[in-house]
DNA sequence: TAGCTAGCACTGGTCCCGCC
DNA sequence: GGCGGGACCAGTGCTAGCTA
């Protein structure tokens, strides 16, 4: 078990290109534990193991899921995203095997009428995006724009903010925010069957 | 319940190695 | 030689288990 815990720790402090001492510091841990732990010497306690993963940063709990084996995956085909519902939007995540990821890049669909809903959690960032097909309504702040094909946005993401397709036809777009979200970066989503609107636009 | 003991996580300091 | 990164070691503190 500590050296599963030591050779995950390892590979994501590797992944995100942090020396021990860095992580050390940043985590409150002293860099002789972090050595300690990514050899298997040590089984860190849960309040340790949670003040590193939070410098990353990572859940315990996908932690201990990661594929490390998965992790260097470079290319990802469109049909093997994984797809994510909230509401009617489907969302589809890039590099959703990868737990350390350090950004959300997301691929959503809109349907007609739908919408992220007015208050939109807000959260420490930025994010951008463009807007591939049909149009979409951005609310950032007090701020609203109707974005079209080939239009872009770039907001810190503490921002309350909404998207709302209030056109006739699916809106299909891609954004990217910062920090990675655990899933998505929107909230409620989830997996379940899409509502009637499944945009086989795909 | 209190005292003792062993085990373990954790810390601070230090050493070794590679690089510039 | 200085610096950064990783590993090692001795000591400390906490906790669980055992015994009276």
């Amino acid at each position: 078990m500590s050296d599963d815990v030591g050779v995950r720790l390892r590979a994501l402090r590797e992944l995100r290109n942090i020396s021990q001492r860095e992580l050390a510091r940043l985590s409150g841990v002293t860099h002789s534990s972090l050595s300690q732990i990514e050899q298997g010497r040590v089984s860190p306690s849960v309040s340790s193991l949670k003040k590193i993963l939070d410098v990353i940063p990572i859940s315990i709990g996908d932690f201990f899921t990661m594929d490390i084996e998965r992790a260097d995956q470079v290319f990802y085909q469109y049909a093997e995203l994984p797809t994510r519902y909230s509401g009617d939007i489907l969302y589809r995540l890039v590099g959703a095997d990868r737990p350390a990821r350090a950004l959300s890049f997301l691929i959503e669909t809109y349907p007609p009428g739908a919408d992220t809903g007015r208050e939109v959690a807000a959260h420490r960032g930025e994010e951008t995006g463009l807007v591939l097909e049909g149009e979409i309504e951005v609310t950032v702040g007090g701020r609203t724009r109707h974005l079209g094909p080939m239009d872009t946005w770039y907001f810190d993401t503490n921002i309350p903010h909404r998207f709302r397709n209030t056109g006739r036809t699916a809106c299909r777009l891609i954004s990217c925010c910062t920090p990675a979200q655990p899933d998505m970066h929107r909230s409620e989503v989830h997996e379940e069957t899409p509502p009637e609107a499944e945009l086989n636009s795909d």
